[in-house]
RNA sequence: GUGGGUGUAGCUCAGUUGGUUAGAGCGCCGGAUUGUGGAUCCGGAGGUCGCGGGUUCGAAACCCGUCAUCCACCCCA
């Protein structure tokens, strides 16, 4: 019989792994609080409908990149593709504009796009991000920014960099896009194939095209930033300031553009060079209009969100293993030991003391191999002799010094010990 | 959705122009006299050579198909 596999680009994360996991997540988390960012859990799943509205029904994301499979009585649902929509949702459904703003929230959590799986990049995946509401002021923006590469920078990720740049309002890029499209249009000729067909859906994407013809077509392109509106232009020239002033380095890139419909004015993205053909880490900007286009009262909004595998696959290379370990180990033979022993187990851990035992080994020669192979600091040595003498042998795995303690109350004597990190 | 690379033991990989019973290292289990681990030595378990066809006296190897996986395009965190 065919064993049954795990599905394609969805991954376990197994034990060799979840330490160092859990030490991304800790810190993300720790950073965000200390922001002041507080943590929302949303479902993974909501009505479809959500993304469409919020992401844009002509993203790839939305086309042909979402798990969507009707409920039982017909509903269309939809595993979420990114945490900004159902955070924005839950913020307008329980009429969260009503308590006193801002508010900054934070989650964690797996996310779902049905794309090709290549090296950091996986059908579920998991994002750290934050959202600040209520605030149009440009130190949000450069609030979250300097959060999320202070963040990277504590974690040592190598070689990062800032790019941004400013989307302008909808008006500024309404007002901009005729002059990109005659300008393209002149070029045209020299466009690759999905560039044509972006002139029409989204134009501003062109500007973001990778394929060197393209870029070089487009190397002369009039630029969004020298048409944006006076407001749109003193808010950029401001978030900029702020993140001179944090010493928070940053590369304008005026071709900068994000994938989402949502994002207005401060557009942002942290690649870094290790990371292969999926070189972006984190990436963010504001999204004034989003929480109205949701149903909600007219809010501006500014967040980020980080992908936690290409965090983590660049963390690897910086950061030695990990392990998690227990202190340690009941070497337990011989008939009365083994009695004793599962007792002795029970009650040291009971006392929050961790310790492991192989209910295998028989000799104290097998205990002690598994006690080294589990990386355990110390081995009780409980065999027949011991047990009819109501004691225990402590053994120093790495010193081999041996004392000999009494078995009773031997949990709390383990406990008073402190012992070096 | 489109390319390209790779599929041999739990892991990393050898395997000659097609030739007998498919190998190594690591790992795992056991042993090297009585109740003391890591090192060394010895032994053992473990493989439908991804799967299905085909060519051949003979296929892990060659051909076709298929699946999986990785990388890239695309897109994005």
């Amino acid at each position: 019989m065919d064993s049954i596999k795990g599905i394609k680009g969805v991954k376990d994360i197994l034990p060799e792994e979840t330490p160092r996991w859990r030490l991304i997540e800790d810190t993300v988390r720790r950073w965000a609080l200390s922001y002041g960012y507080q943590e929302i859990r949303i479902p993974i799943f909501e009505l479809t409908a959500l993304f469409a509205r919020s992401i844009g029904s002509a993203t790839d994301i939305v086309e042909k990149e979402m798990y969507t499979f009707p409920d039982r009585d017909g509903t269309s649902l939809t595993l979420r593709p990114e945490g900004t929509a159902g955070t924005v949702r839950s913020f307008i459904e329980h009429n969260r504009a009503a308590d006193p703003l801002p508010q900054k929230y934070f989650y964690i959590g797996p996310m779902f796009r049905h794309e090709r799986p290549q090296a950091g990049r996986l059908r579920q995946f998991h994002q750290f991000g934050v959202e600040f509401f209520g605030t149009s002021d440009p130190r949000a923006d450069v609030e979250v920014i300097a959060l999320l590469w202070r963040l990277l920078s504590d974690l040592a990720l190598p070689d990062l960099t800032l790019e941004i740049n400013s989307l302008g309002s909808s008006d500024d890029r309404a007002a901009y896009k005729p002059f990109l499209r005659s300008f393209l249009s002149q070029q045209q000729a020299l466009l690759c194939e999905n560039c044509h067909r972006r002139m029409d859906t989204n134009p501003l994407r062109v500007l973001d095209c990778k394929v060197p013809s393209c870029r070089a077509a487009t190397e002369s392109a009039p630029r969004l930033t020298d048409h944006l509106s006076t407001e749109a232009r003193q808010h950029f020239d401001q978030v900029l300031c702020g993140l001179v002033a944090l010493g928070v380095p940053y590369q304008l890139n005026p071709r900068l553009v994000r994938g989402l419909d949502y994002y207005c004015l401060t557009s942002f993205e942290i690649t870094s060079t290790h990371l292969g053909a999926q070189n972006a880490v984190g990436a963010g900007g504001r999204y004034d209009g989003l929480v109205k286009t949701l149903g909600g009262p007219s809010v501006p909004a500014v967040g980020f969100a980080l992908g936690l595998e290409r965090v983590s696959l660049m963390f690897q290379k910086t950061s030695s293993p990990l392990r998690d370990e227990c202190l340690y180990y009941v070497a337990a033979f011989g008939e009365e030991g083994k009695k004793c022993g599962l007792v002795l187990l029970d009650e040291l851990r009971r006392a929050g003391i961790s310790t492991q035992c192989d209910y295998r080994a028989t000799t104290l020669k097998a205990h002690l191999r598994q006690a080294d192979r589990a990386k355990c600091r110390y081995a009780i040595l409980l065999g027949d002799d011991e047990a009819s003498l109501g004691s225990v042998i402590l053994r120093n795995l790495e010193s081999k010094a041996q004392e000999v303690l009494p078995l009773e109350g031997l949990a709390s004597i383990l406990k008073t010990r402190t012992f070096p990190a």
